[in-house]
DNA sequence: TAAAAATACTCCATAGGTATTTTAT
DNA sequence: ATAAAATACCTATGGAGTATTTTTA
């Protein structure tokens, strides 16, 4: 098992939320077969069922594993959105205040001394 | 700006790790063409440089946008790591004691009452 | 001039779509 | 019988490769 996927991530979220596979392909503004598809991958990719599927209203329930990895996707697709913000915040802060951008001690600091 | 993606976050923290494009794409078992283009990409997408090329050994330095994404960066694949771990931990115990799987109360949870 | 990154292309895998079938209620 | 998911199939995008050019130390 290897190689998760921010879409795939997506795609479980969306559908634990709405219970359904075609509701969540609405608000993922994708297709039923597509968010099938992304889930089935995900599900192969783990080994295992992560949603419990029924044709009744609001009855796509998540497994046991679904819960562990849909707990996981939040905290990764909340973190994704985060940077994002700062990331627009500080490309607003260089349009306005150009002057602070060049050569600070942060952007002198060498790589390499980085940790991981 | 939208849609990052595990390869190219990963391709930022070998980069700024390895001080060189080159190095990173071995430790990444990819060729240098394929790390500079999905740097390239990240930068297209954030619009704005993330990384200072120079061709001296170990001379490509994080820019102030740079350090901040990769920091984001590092705690993200860490949690990918982690689910990944997670996962691959309850599959096991799933193999040796199938009989604690079936019908649990968190997997009878109903998914809508679940949040986001 | 010798390294390292960028560019130009080619190819292939796969994400996503449409049409259809299957299945459960 | 109907609504929802699965499946089959097709297409197009883009990720990764090889070959080559550009760059700068």
């Amino acid at each position: 098992m290897s190689m998760l996927d921010f879409g795939s991530l997506r795609a479980l979220v969306c559908v634990a939320r709405e219970g359904s596979f075609t509701r969540a392909a609405n608000c993922l503004h994708r297709t039923q077969p597509s968010v099938s598809h992304q889930i089935r991958k995900l599900e192969e990719m783990v080994g295992e069922r992560l949603l419990e599927r029924s044709r009744s209203e609001n009855s796509v329930r998540l497994t046991r594993t679904g819960e562990i990895l849909v707990g996981y996707a939040w905290k990764i697709l909340d973190l994704v959105h985060e940077a994002e913000e700062v990331l627009k915040a500080e490309l607003e802060i260089a349009d306005e205040h150009p002057e602070r951008l060049q050569d600070t001690a942060v952007s002198r600091r060498r790589v390499n001394s980085v940790r991981q």
